[in-house]
DNA sequence: ACCTGAACACCGTTCAAGT
DNA sequence: ACCTGAACACCGTTCAAGT
């Protein structure tokens, strides 16, 4: 119903509807809304395989984890909005993240630095996540842009024709590959700091 | 209104109430709800100031830019979950966007690089304003965390009393440091294919 | 011509009436 | 006891009636 109508369309009645129950009849199995909202969500992160990837450095596993989520929020877009509200109480985003957090256990040592890295890493999923499906790609951003006053937007001018090149998996592999490097890097906290 | 009754406050009939007139004259000045939301969120990022900080290397500076967003946002929480949907079509990110661009420039020369880092800078600071606000450290969501199955999630109990010690500003700082270290990191493309 | 109240088509949820 | 329709208190928006 999400990919058919969109977040608007995920309302009790149409649900019940579509059950072929009466619309109070939801309510012997859902608290409210919320709870129902937060069940769709979890149907869809649920495709997410919780399983450390077998192969490779701890760069490219993190990276298959990662585009795991990617490919299932992808695969039903309407349910960003919702994904934002009830993440938090995911169990499907706690075992990602457990998963996550065992493989950034190999390189980074420091638990405090290793609860930055992976929020870091949940941070940068999110945004990258909710810039690729409600950004300036789809709609009329990008015209907005590319109507720019090039006197008083200069670089971003710029930036429009390398935009066009990169590709959407390309610009999210390469801010990710940033985001890993810089946990890759120094150590201590020096570097942290100094950054 | 949207800070004393939340995002659920913002409606016509209660906009138009406050302003003292009728709920239909709202539509003298605004096409519909969407607009008007549009208005409150640009009102709340309007407060960014778009200048480029005057000293310091350009980390430095990117950071500044990053926590003047991070500011004004976090002065109006409820407007949230409004930015994501009206972001894009937002001048004052556009203005933001310019001056980090430029600021972008001095170090990352190839443009697609650029794009991609402004990108990623972008997708990490929407993430991470949107976990600080909505995140598991606000709501049940550390209760449910603190309740889980040792056996299961070792890596996530062990994390769970670190983050406590890492507070909000840390981690925001933290992460964000993680990735300019990453840009800062390998000139050439090789580098962010390997990551 | 400009402004706006009543009315319409929704929504989530309460509550009492059905079985 | 279990289930659910009617009713309530909202919402954004249309449309025609006011000035």
């Amino acid at each position: 119903m999400l990919d058919r109508d969109g977040p608007a369309g995920l309302t009790m009645r149409a649900v019940a509807q579509q059950l072929g129950m009466g619309t109070m009849s939801l309510y012997r199995y859902v608290a409210d809304r919320e709870e129902l909202e937060g069940l769709v969500v979890e149907l869809v992160l649920g495709a997410v395989d919780p399983a450390p990837p077998e192969g490779g450095g701890w760069q490219e596993r993190v990276t298959v984890m990662v585009e795991r989520v990617r490919v299932a929020v992808g695969a039903h877009p309407a349910v960003v909005p919702l994904t934002m509200t009830h993440r938090h109480r995911s169990p499907a985003i706690l075992r990602w993240s457990e998963t996550v957090a065992g493989i950034l256990a190999e390189t980074v040592t420091d638990p405090e630095r290793r609860v930055v890295a992976l929020r870091g890493l949940l941070s940068y999923l999110v945004g990258a996540i909710q810039l690729e499906h409600l950004g300036p790609l789809s709609g009329p951003g990008t015209a907005a842009i590319a109507g720019l006053d090039p006197a008083a937007f200069p670089h971003m001018r710029q930036l429009g024709g390398a935009a066009r090149q990169v590709g959407a998996d390309e610009e999210f592999r390469g801010g990710l590959a940033l985001l890993l490097a810089g946990i890759s890097g120094g150590p201590g906290p020096a570097r942290t700091r100094k950054a």
